[in-house]
DNA sequence: GTTGTGTATTTTGTATACAAGATCAAAAAA
DNA sequence: TTTTTTGATCTTGTATACAAAATACACAAC
């Protein structure tokens, strides 16, 4: 658990990479369109090396695609890859769910519980962005408890690429109540260690998330 | 489907990457050594901006780790990174599992099953290396069943990161013995459509690969 | 008006050069 | 003898230059 005394000596690559992914989720790089070397160079004020060597590492994370000696495009998710990201996602964080309620401590649990709290007053305040943030973290945390690291490296892989869909599916209200509900369900089962249920709580929020989102895509 | 009319254009990058991928796998750069940038560059004939470019691709894929200013190693992986990535893997199969019992036509499954019994030839001979070639294409073209991207990419990748060790682990006989009833089994539910059977199987037959890994590693 | 061809321009792919940081070893001090 | 320091050497990180490929466009032919 290294907190931040660490030096910020964040390589070049790892900020370019950091850099590069937000403009991508937050949709500033849209989807489909094409990345121009040049002027991004110029932008971040970094040579080409460190720059291309971050498309292949966002490549890798499916964020884009490098098509030789055609440039990179911003990935363009169809429906059908939303369709198997979340059906992937949604294994994923059962699994999470329930070996969270085996390995994870009271305490653990019990910050979980306040995390959903806190998510509560954003939803009834009716404000969005601090909710949806709040969400991600969530999520994270709740699949950190389940100690697997590989599940976690996967599950943050993956909600990366979805993350713009899911803020945009979260735009009408009917569709944020009934994530509402879907989290109550949830940490119902955590407090009660209920693995089963909790594991089948996370994989329908996910298995939701897709009907709220299948339209906006 | 694109059979192979298409021209072999691939990209220094992409032949760099999985030339060295296959080194890491068969063992010949061993894990938790350095890699030496110079020597590499120079033993396949490249120079060092795709061989840099091919390490970033590497790391995304979590073979090897890049230490800002200290160079790349091969990644060691600790009895828990293995046990925690056969426990993705079990689910990720399981649900490949129950997908393909859904999704899968005929053809491909009998496909299959002629695949299954060419193993059974090899295992009867006791030819080693056909037969963990086979099951390793046995384990990908189930999956592809499922006819989910995503769960393909997360397979392959988790597959290439344990290749190395479930080959060790099938050196015993009585393993091997073990493993083929697993397979046994996973065709039968699969001839017979039952999802929830075939996900159960595979799940076990991943849980039965720690069993004859974990002294191994 | 459409299609084809050749050239100019842009963009990417690869190589190399230089700077900065890390490693290692030898010598000096404790 | 052990530890510390310092500098020499090797390795990596970044920038830039050059080559090769793809794209765009103008002009000609049908």
């Amino acid at each position: 658990m290294n907190t931040s005394l660490a030096i910020t000596n964040r390589s070049l690559h790892d900020q370019v990479v950091s850099r590069v992914r937000d403009l991508i989720i937050e949709g500033i790089l849209e989807p489909g369109s094409r990345i121009d070397e040049a002027s991004l160079i110029d932008e971040l004020g970094v040579s080409r090396t460190p720059f291309r060597e971050a498309l292949r590492t966002l490549a890798a994370e499916g964020l884009l695609i490098v098509r030789p000696s055609k440039g990179s495009v911003v990935r363009k998710l169809t429906p059908e890859d939303v369709f198997a990201m979340l059906e992937v996602l949604g294994h994923l964080e059962q699994l999470a769910g329930e070996l969270a309620c085996q390995r994870a401590s009271d305490q653990e649990i019990a910050a979980l519980v306040d995390l959903h709290n806190r998510m509560l007053v954003h939803y009834r305040a009716r404000d969005r962005m601090p909710y949806y943030k709040l969400n991600q973290e969530f999520h994270s945390r709740l699949t950190e408890l389940s100690k697997n690291d590989t599940l976690q490296e996967m599950q943050r892989n993956l909600q990366a690429r979805l993350k713009r869909i899911r803020y945009i599916g979260n735009q009408r209200p009917d569709s944020w109540a009934g994530a509402v509900e879907d989290h109550e369900a949830m940490v119902s089962a955590l407090k009660a260690r209920d693995g089963a249920r909790l594991g089948q709580a996370m994989a329908q929020h996910i298995a939701n998330t897709w009907d709220r989102v299948k339209d906006s895509i």
